[in-house]
DNA sequence: GACATACTTTAGAACTATTATAAACTAGGA
DNA sequence: TCCTAGTTTATAATAGTTCTAAAGTATGTC
């Protein structure tokens, strides 16, 4: 992705493309493979790929930013690390989950397939459907 | 469940049966339905129930007494008020998570039957497979 | 390009869930 | 009854996240 195509993404969104978040666009959406993470590791790697300084709660609120916009997804998962995890796969799709690592993997939509699925409770419909494979050695 | 048979728990788990956690055993394990509380509900509900009084931090450790004892799950779930949910079914199940109410309903393993499933990364092994079904109105 | 203004970033304080601490208490065996 | 290891307790500490309000900056207007 372009750096103006970037800057589209950020415009588009509402959002100014400040530096930090350039940086943080470019970092996060400048990929081929899926990419997973806390705000923790987001903040060293960026620590170390840029010269920019980024505090905390502009991390946080970037991220956020870019989740309403529908660039990133959050991950609803409790790890053992109690952090929260951010996607950059924003389609439908499940994760593996490694506890020894606290890492998570991707898996496609179409690895999962139902046989039978349950029906919503009166008066809720279905939003998504999230499922987490734990991993262990 | 009688209160022997509570007492018996706690004792074939290695778990003195202390006033508090007599309590807690009693409030949780003596119903029909699967339960899912969080640290916070079940003290509300501790308080209004009986005249123990519970720290915090035995509420807590007790939880974690009986969910490393197999008498208690923890919900891998990460809602939006970042609490920790618990769930007195310990067989193997699926949850509908209500983001409105923040609320948690089961789902019997045998609702959600797969089609498809991926193998585990190199060197690692399923350990279990929870499905978060979200609901919205 | 300079200006005004609304939007952003920032450092640090505040907040919330949870865990650790260390002193007081208690179950259960001798 | 006494001893002791296991528990409970109040409180402090910790960790992730959000809030605050002051300083900085992108952008439209002239």
């Amino acid at each position: 992705m372009k750096k103006t195509s970037i800057l589209n993404k950020l415009r588009s969104s509402g959002l100014r493309p400040t530096k930090q978040r350039v940086e943080i666009a470019k970092f996060l959406f400048n990929r081929d493979k899926t990419f997973h993470f806390t705000v923790e590791s987001l903040g060293k790697h960026l620590a170390k790929k840029t010269t920019t300084k980024f505090a905390l709660a502009t991390i946080y609120n970037t991220l956020h930013a870019f989740k309403k916009a529908g660039h990133l997804n959050e991950v609803h998962l409790r790890g053992k690390n109690n952090t929260t995890y951010f996607d950059t796969n924003i389609s439908n799709h499940h994760h593996f989950y490694d506890s020894e690592t606290s890492e998570l993997i991707d898996i496609n939509d179409n690895e999962i397939t139902f046989d039978k699925l349950p029906k919503a409770p009166n008066g809720k419909t279905i939003k998504n459907l999230e499922v987490i494979i734990n991993l262990k050695n």
